[in-house]
RNA sequence: GGGCGAUUAGCUCAGUUGGCUAGAGCGCCUCCUUUACACGGAGGAAGUCGUGGGUUCGAGUCCCUCAUCGCCCACCA
């Protein structure tokens, strides 16, 4: 290695370099210390007072990544998460904590399948429809499918990873984890198997958001909203006539006419609603109409969800209104809410795929009735067309009005979603365990309301545990959890965790009986840790649509035994893949389901699953509850609640004290970054163009709490590439910074003291700049401390670069060098102090620059670092032989100088004066130019100290400092607060009272032609009073302006 | 429709319990290749802090109104 640092800082060597050298290290690596936890240490002072460096108890610090999806490269948005998250590890680690941060990535199930099934027919490959042929054909097309699938994500997974190395992430690599690995499959298993027996997890026919074109269920949270312009058509039901029911009267109709912005789910009307509270039609409730089309005779209910029209409001649903509301439970929320409420029947009258179909739950002799023959087969649109133009045909249509509204679609396929009914698994998160747990693990008040269960006495161990930053985001989260309905888990797709879970339906309690699989179920339920459990729904007397799940407790298979005659449907959850079990369960005629699950339920689990639950590692023991967790606003719902109700439920702890909510990153026009607008930047461009320092400082720069990111894209004519000129400050500091340290190295290179030899000296004998540089580095210390605390990442970057810049690069390292090299006692402390500042700055900035600063810590000898003890009196600066593993600086507040602040102020002022001065008169820089100082009082012995800084810094002669110095002759002046600041030699006094005097005639003439204008009487009486005013105004400037000019001649002689 | 956030120099943003003569970076203008750095140095111009009210000795900062933009949630009558 070079034992000076080149004369350019290259990044991408450095980077390959100091990445080496931290894995030759094992610098990421972290082991749990088993006697203490986050939970015992963290609570009274989750940010600071963590000074027990190098002792043996160590407090940990635990982040555990928010795992990319393995559908693609990351994009800055990680880049800016992830730097973040370094940016805390690094710091805690130099804080002395057994800082550990874990990686991985998540199979994110839909996303990453439905992404390959594109590729492939992009391709022209076999895609998955191909593979579903050859499953149902009994040729394992599944696990054809799902290699490919593993394929994919073995390439981004390592892709992702080479990222995050690239961009210097110190994370334990030897812990890298995979939502789909068999750790965590285990995990899974476990999480369904527990709530599965606790009656959490329950199999419900419930309306789903069903994507046609996928074919698969989505959670609320994957249904986006998109504005569609549609129309509303008005239809006319014909009543039936009291008393003639069945009967449709020809002649004399009278009709209802209800509004719907979806005709074709009139083949599942079950009822026709109106308010009970509305005057006009409340009357018709009871009655009937005949439903076209299908001659299904259905009833008039009265229920207040309707609206009632008004032309006029403002409201939309209240203008476009009929007052009458069509209700198909089947294919709509709110209707099939309606249709509980008044036991309507539920009629599903779509297939799978979108079209309509007597084959899923529209009884075909129902179907048959009427006229819907025909449009068996079409999909949906088609069908709203035909049935559209059947009641036109008929006269039924009464209007059809343009109306704009916003329609769920797939966050994957873009279709619009259809509520569709069907068999799901359910987890049970409005049970107060879960929901309610949540709720109350929000500090600070927040979720406090919504403990509503007075009988958990106390707190239980987790309650107020959980931070949010900015803590507005708690809301957010309390929100979603008041309004949160079961989650539908199970998903009709290949790539994911399969359910665990073996069915029959419709069997008898004598067939159940007859394979023994009762006698087994009961033995194993009875032990303490049972492998299997199960649950069932009797569905003989009712209908299954509203009948869910019944949990069942050990030994009670009594009831069906008792009831052996009557129809269930069984199903057994198995705890792991006991092939005994299996085999049992299969003989006895039970199918494993074919669903996957949700992929929010295994990375709800993340912070578990890491750890190894559910095996009781050291690791769980020690680094559950993590302490931080960083992530994007849009995923608090889909992610933060799941991993904090799961983790409480089965551990009793939050997963993290503390959720920061970061920034998003948008392009220049404020638009988010996406592949579809071509504006994403890949954080590897930027590292190629700018190094990954110089991201990292950026993207922490731009990461305020309020604001989102934006971040103008360019594209490179060069390498076509996308990148940004705001990365620019960041390869500029790196640049400085480089260029300070070498500078500093060779200073102290040169020296024969290396830089130590003044080290303990005593305050008392510093120089004002040392005074100054160390209580601004001690003021910094502490800004910086209390930044990082605070997740203000912007602030704790522009503290580095306000005192690193600004104070030592601008003044300290001008103003010290004359003595620096010298032999001096005064160059000896100089050195000292210059020595402990950048050995400081190099340790402030690692956690967000950790490349350039290990590369600085390393090369020379005279160089700070290299496991040389920095420390001078206040400062302290142990040792160390990597920069990843240096002490945090401490540094006393003792330092603070307030006295050598003003003092170092005041100079800064006169020297901006003469710097002013000098650039106005266009003095070459190293003319040095005579200056005389009017100072009163102790600002005279003040400056009068500061002599010599003044000749360095503002490359000046000082020719008399005093309350009664002569001015100098011809002199340009300047006034500092109460100083007068005059540099002589700069005027020609006759070319200066040439320049004057013209300037004196020119105010005379504009004086006399204002005061001309004042004195016109019209003028003074008839012009608006402003402009009579700005006159006066200019005729003032003007006096002053001639009386200065005046005096100026007059000191010219 | 409900909620949250934003609106400060040409651009991107700071401004944490009200005291600001409102800051930074980029850009712009002038000067300078001086032996750490032109990815640099010195200086400069540039803002009635979105609108309209209010509270206060004092408001960019607190309250209300409106406007514009963004995000989240709800909603296929």
């Amino acid at each position: 290695m070079n034992n000076a640092l080149d004369k350019n800082y290259d990044a991408q060597t450095v980077q390959r370099e100091m990445w080496e050298l931290w894995e030759k290290a094992n610098a990421f690596h972290a082991e749990p210390d088993a006697s203490c936890g986050v939970r015992d240490a963290g609570c009274e002072d989750g940010q600071n007072a963590n000074r027990t460096a190098h002792t043996a108890q160590r407090k940990p610090y635990v982040i555990v990544i928010p795992p990319p999806n393995v559908t693609a490269a990351l994009h800055l948005g990680h880049a800016l998460n992830n730097t973040i998250q370094d940016v805390l590890i690094r710091w805690r680690r130099m804080c002395g904590d057994n800082a550990v941060w874990i990686p991985g990535t998540d199979h994110a199930g839909i996303a990453t399948q439905t992404i390959v099934d594109k590729r492939l027919q992009t391709e022209g490959k076999p895609a998955l429809k191909d593979y579903k042929k050859l499953e149902a054909e009994g040729y394992a097309g599944r696990e054809q499918f799902i290699a490919l699938v593993q394929q994919w994500k073995d390439e981004y997974e390592a892709t992702i990873t080479n990222q995050l190395k690239k961009m210097g992430c110190s994370c334990d690599w030897e812990r890298q984890a995979f939502t789909m690995d068999t750790v965590r499959a285990k995990a899974v298993r476990e999480a369904f198997f527990q709530l599965f027996k606790d009656g959490l997890i329950y199999r419900g026919k419930r309306l789903v958001n069903w994507d046609p074109a996928t074919q698969t269920a989505l959670a609320d949270d994957e249904v986006e909203m998109e504005e569609i312009d549609g129309h509303f058509w008005y239809m006319k039901y014909p009543l039936v006539k009291e008393g003639t029911e069945g009967l449709r009267d020809k002649g004399n109709e009278e009709f209802v006419t209800v509004a719907t912005t979806r005709p074709e789910t009139m083949l599942g009307d079950t009822a026709v609603a109106v308010n009970p509270n509305d005057p006009i039609r409340k009357h018709l409730i009871g009655r009937k109409v005949l439903l076209p089309i299908v001659n299904r005779e259905i009833p008039i209910i009265g229920d207040e969800y309707v609206v009632i029209p008004d032309p006029e409001s403002e409201d939309a649903k209240a203008k476009y209104a009929s007052g009458f509301l069509k209700v198909t439970p089947a294919h709509d929320p709110n209707d099939y809410e309606i249709g509980q409420r008044h036991h309507l029947p539920v009629i599903n009258v779509m297939a799978p795929d979108g079209t309509i179909s007597d084959q899923h739950g529209w009884p075909p002799e129902d179907c048959a009735k009427g006229d819907a023959g025909f449009l068996l087969g079409m999909d949906r649109y088609e069908a709203r067309e035909a049935i559209v133009e059947w009641f036109r045909k008929n006269d039924l249509l009464a209007e059809v009005k343009p109306y704009r509204h916003s329609v769920g679609h797939s966050y994957r396929s873009h279709v619009a979603i259809e509520p569709y009914l069907s068999d799901q698994w359910y987890v049970k998160v409005t049970d107060d365990r879960l929901r309610g747990a949540a709720l109350r693990a929000m500090a600070d008040g927040e979720g406090t309301e919504g403990r509503r269960d007075e009988g958990t006495k106390g707190k239980s161990g987790y309650e107020g545990q959980l931070r949010f930053t900015p803590e507005r985001y708690a809301k957010t989260f309390r929100g979603w959890h008041e309004n949160i309905r079961d989650w539908c888990i199970s998903r009709q797709l290949w790539w994911g965790h399969r359910i665990p879970v073996w069915s029959q339906l419709h069997v008898t309690g004598h067939d159940l009986n007859h394979s023994g699989l009762l006698d087994y179920i009961d033995a194993e339920q009875k032990k303490s840790s049972p492998t299997v459990w199960f649950t069932y729904s009797d569905i003989t007397d009712d209908d299954s649509v509203k009948k869910m799940l019944v949990p069942y407790v050990p030994g009670s298979t009594k009831r069906v035994r008792n009831r052996l005659g009557d129809t269930y449907n069984f199903h057994v959850c198995l705890r792991s893949d006991d092939s005994e079990w299996i085999n049992k369960l299969e003989t006895a005629g039970l199918v494993r389901d074919p669903d996957v699950l949700d992929t929010w339920f295994s990375s709800g689990l993340w912070p578990l699953s890491v750890m190894g639950w559910p095996e009781e590692t050291a690791e769980l023991a020690a680094w559950n509850p993590s302490s931080t967790l960083s992530t994007a606003r849009e995923i608090i719902t889909l992610w933060v609640s799941r991993m904090v109700m799961f983790n409480i439920y089965f551990r009793g702890c939050v997963p993290f004290r503390d959720v920061f909510i970061h920034a998003m990153i948008q392009d220049g026009e404020g638009r988010k970054m996406s592949k579809s607008l071509g504006n994403g930047v890949d954080p590897l461009d930027i590292i190629a163009t700018h190094g990954a320092d110089a991201m990292r400082f950026t993207l922490a720069l731009m990461t305020t709490q309020t604001q989102d990111v934006r971040m103008p894209v360019e594209r490179d004519a060069a390498s076509g590439k996308n990148t940004s000129p705001k990365f620019d400050v960041g390869r500029n500091f790196c640049n400085k910074l480089w260029n300070a340290g070498r500078f500093a190295m060779e200073v102290l290179g040169e020296s024969r003291d290396g830089g130590t030899k003044g080290r303990r000296d005593e305050v008392k004998e510093r120089s004002l700049a040392d005074r100054w540089i160390l209580s601004r580095l001690a003021r910094t210390v502490k800004a910086v401390d209390e930044a990082l605390g605070a997740f203000q990442f912007s602030a704790y970057v522009q503290a580095l670069y306000d005192f690193f810049w600004r104070d030592l690069c601008d003044w300290y390292l001008e103003a010290i060098k004359p003595v620096a090299r010298t032999d001096t006692p005064e160059g000896e402390a100089a050195r000292a102090t210059l020595a402990a500042c950048l050995d400081a700055v190099l340790r402030m900035s690692h956690p967000v620059m950790p490349f350039i600063t290990e590369k600085m810590w390393t090369p020379a000898p005279g160089s700070p670092g290299r496991g040389r003890d920095r420390s001078i009196a206040g400062v302290e600066l142990p040792g160390s032989e990597l920069c990843i593993n240096a002490a945090w600086p401490k540094v006393s507040q003792k330092l603070v100088d307030e006295d050598a602040e003003r003092r170092w102020a005041l100079m800064q002022e006169v020297v901006g004066a003469i710097r002013n001065i000098r650039n106005q008169y266009g003095v070459p820089p190293r003319q040095v130019v005579k200056v005389t100082i009017r100072v009163e009082g102790i600002e005279a012995s003040v400056i009068g100290d500061c002599v010599e800084l003044l000749k360095t810094l503002g490359g000046v002669e000082v020719c008399g400092i005093g309350a009664d110095v002569a001015e100098p002759e011809g002199a340009v002046k300047a006034t500092v607060g109460s100083m007068r600041v005059m540099i002589e030699g700069l005027i020609d006094p006759e070319a200066e009272k040439q320049r004057l005097g013209k300037r004196l005639a020119e105010l005379e003439k504009s004086r006399s032609a204002l005061i001309g204008r004042l004195n016109n009487k019209g003028y003074a009486d008839k012009a608006p009073a402003h402009l009579v005013q700005q006159t006066r105004d200019q005729l003032a400037q003007v006096e002053a302006e001639l009386a200065s000019v005046g005096k100026m001649l007059k000191g010219l002689g």
